[in-house]
Order: C-alpha cells, then sequence, then structure tokens
DNA sequence: GCTAATAGACTGACCGGTCAGTTTAGAATG
DNA sequence: CATTCTAAACTGACCGGTCAGTCTATTAGC
C-alpha cells in the first residue's frame, strides 16, 4: 500500500474537477442541496474534502458552477441552432425544439436547475431567475423579429416568452420526475400547442383531426 | 400590566394554532423552509416551541398543513366558480381566471406552494406533484368536456393541462418574486393565449390587429 | 361555594447529532 | 526542496426535537 494506490491518476487537477462536479451533479440532482452532503461528493468522485475546497470556495460555489455550467451549454446550443435558420416564425420553433430537446438529453442537469435551484435561499433564487430571464429573453427577441416579419401579429411577447417557458418547465418538471409524458409526446404536443397560442399554425403537418 | 397583557387570550388553542400557521406563513414564504428557524416562527408568532410541538409533530407537518390548506382553498374557489357555468369552454375560461386570481390575491400561500415547496426532498415533492396534479386533471376534465361539447378539436389534454398550469406557475412566480408583469397584463395577456393554444379564439373581444 | 383533583395547553432550557468548513501532514511533480 | 495538490481527522456552531414542569379551566366532592 504505498505509492499509486488506485489508479487516482494523482496529479490531475482538471480531470478532478471534472470528478467532482460529475459527482456532484450526480448528488445533487438526486437528493437536492440541503440533502446532499460534501462526504457524498467526496466517496462518489473519489476523491476528498480538501480537493473539493481546493476547486471551489464552497458547497454554494460548487453548486452554483454546475447551473452556469448548463446555462451555458443551453445557450450555445440555441444559438447554434437558430444561426444557419431563416428569420421569423422558423427560430422560433427552433428554439423551443433545441431547448426542449437539451433538457431531454441532459436531464440531471436540467433537474438541478429547473427543481433543486428552486426555493433555495435568495442567492440561488437570484442565480435561477437570471437563468430563467435569459431564456426568456432570448425567445422573446425572436418572437418579437416574427412579428417584424409579419409571421404573427403583435402581442405581448413578454409574456408569451415567460408563459412558454413556464410550459416547457412544467412539462420537463414532471417528465425528469415521474417520466410520465413521454419525451415523444412532450415534442409533438407542446411545440405546435405553443405556436398555436400566438395564432401561428404550425405548417408541414396539417391538421388532420376536425371531428364533427 | 397584569391580568391580560396583550390581547394574548392565552388558552385559546385556536386562535394558538391559528396564530402559529400565521407566522409559519410569513416565515416560510419570505425564506423558505430550510431558512426558517423554528425559533423564528416561535418569536412571529409570539408562542413557544412547545406549542408548535403540541399543535404539530414536526416541522415538516406544520410546512405540509400549509400546503395543503391552500390547495383546498384554491380548490373550493375553482368549483365555486364553476358550477353555475354551462359547460364547454366556458368552464375552461373560468377556470383558468379563478386559478390565476387566487394566485394572485394570496400572494404568500401561492409563493410557498410554486418555489418553497420544491427541491425540498422526497416527501414534499410528492405532496407537491399531488396537488400540481389534482389540479391539472380539473383542468383536463374541463377541456375533455369542451371537446366533446365540439367547442375545440381533440389534442392531448393532458400535455396541454400540464403544460396551462406550467405557464401560469411561470407568470405567477415571476410576478410573486419580481413583482414584474403587473397582475393585469398577466390576465389579460394569458388567458386569451392559454385558450388560442387550442384553437379557441376568445369572444368578446375581437381581434383588431393584424397588421400587414 | 370552597378545596382538591385532573386534564389540557403551553413554556423554554437543554441535549445531542450533524455537517460545513479547517487544519495538518504528506504525496507527487519538476 | 518548493510548490501544488490531496487525504482525512478534527472542530464547533447550529438547530430540530425533547421533556420536566407551569399555568389555567373545569369538574367533583363535601
Amino acid at each position: 500500500m504505498s505509492h499509486e494506490d488506485k489508479a487516482t491518476s494523482a496529479r490531475d487537477p482538471e480531470s478532478t474537477k471534472a470528478r467532482i462536479l460529475d459527482a456532484a451533479l450526480s448528488a445533487f440532482s438526486r437528493k437536492g442541496y440541503h440533502d446532499t452532503r460534501l462526504d457524498d461528493i467526496v466517496d462518489e468522485s473519489d476523491t476528498s474534502k480538501g480537493a473539493i475546497y481546493f476547486h471551489f470556495a464552497n458547497k454554494e460555489r460548487l453548486f452554483l458552477a454546475l447551473v452556469d455550467q448548463f446555462a451555458d451549454l443551453l445557450e450555445r446550443r440555441v444559438q447554434d441552432a437558430i444561426e444557419d435558420q431563416p428569420g421569423g416564425m422558423n427560430r422560433v420553433q427552433v428554439a423551443l425544439e433545441t431547448v426542449l430537446e437539451t433538457f431531454g438529453r441532459y436531464r440531471r442537469p436540467a433537474k438541478i436547475l429547473l427543481i433543486q435551484a428552486v426555493g433555495l435561499g435568495t442567492v440561488f433564487e437570484n442565480k435561477r431567475s437570471e437563468v430563467n430571464d435569459r431564456f426568456a429573453r432570448l425567445i422573446q427577441s425572436y418572437l418579437d423579429e416574427a412579428i417584424e416579419v409579419g409571421d404573427i401579429s403583435a402581442t405581448d411577447t413578454e409574456v408569451v416568452a415567460h408563459a412558454w417557458m413556464g410550459a416547457i418547465y412544467g412539462l420537463v418538471i414532471r417528465w425528469v420526475t415521474t417520466g410520465e409524458p413521454e419525451s415523444a409526446r412532450i415534442m409533438n404536443g407542446l411545440v405546435p400547442l405553443l405556436l398555436r397560442s400566438v395564432g401561428y399554425d404550425t405548417p408541414m403537418e396539417s391538421r388532420l383531426e376536425r371531428t364533427k
């Protein structure tokens, strides 16, 4: 027992930090902020308390790092998906789909942002509403664009954007916790619903139903 | 100073319990579950730790009592508002308006249900999703009714109901925390938006805009 | 109608576990 | 051997929950 017990690959700060973030993601998303002990993260990351406090100022910062990390990812993905889209309502639709698809692909970070970051104190609440507003404003700007282009008629786009975020959150939260409305059903049901809410009947899928 | 200092009406179990619930409502809605100390509630209610534990099994139960209290109120109000409404889309609209109006009138309980009850452990999460589903199912049943009557065409009403709850939550949360979109703006913007999302163009307000 | 007994409501000092954060010693690297 | 990083034992504030005891009201006995 001595020089290099487990392949701890000691001396690779980046990998250590990544392992900590990984374990934190797993633990926080499972048990929430308060029910996650630093020692849980130590165990799961196969590191130590000292390592955590070397890389992060405290528990709160570690948690916030995860939120930021995911918010950045989400924004990047939306902007990448948008950029080679023609203006107007197309962008709105792609933005919505990307947000949904990203939440679907990254369940655990989504859970942290949408659930575990809620109802903690002021610091977290600020961060959360900061991230939230960031995306609401993004959507809002695409909506305003679509209005300018004439794809849809004028409305209170701020309210629309926040309502949409809320609708997405509501369903994703449910899906993340219960697995219930399958992601396909969410995709197929929600996006047209939202688009219709601003009077944009989604093309490329004619309405088949019209019973009675 | 003597026989009956403050109108503390000491020895009135009902009023004591009510004072505790009141103080708990105030404290929890302000600081959240974990940041609220039992002693905060003791101070604010002008009672004692013992009194709290006489009336409630523990901190958790005290909190859940508040959630239940508000959920019951909300359901009662919706059902009262609904009952003398003709079937179909009218009910849907009135239900929506009542939910919104109730959240508006009872800010603090709303904040507890929508924010402070999120991201606490399993017990709370279950309670929250129980309450949430209760209202989603209520809305869903009115929607199904409206479809049957022929007011709107068929859709995935479960997804719609949850999306609507989410949209409402999203805006109310924002309003409760920042005061931002004034409640009038929410009412006027959100309800038509939601109704339009299922292809029901709100009557009694013709669309004026249609630029270009 | 006075005292005693009982129950119910309430008080608050205190206990004891928990955990974020600190410290210290030492390993790896260059 | 200096620096950077990690391990793990340790500290102590903090706070939910307990409980022995007090206070008041009501009933029973005489």
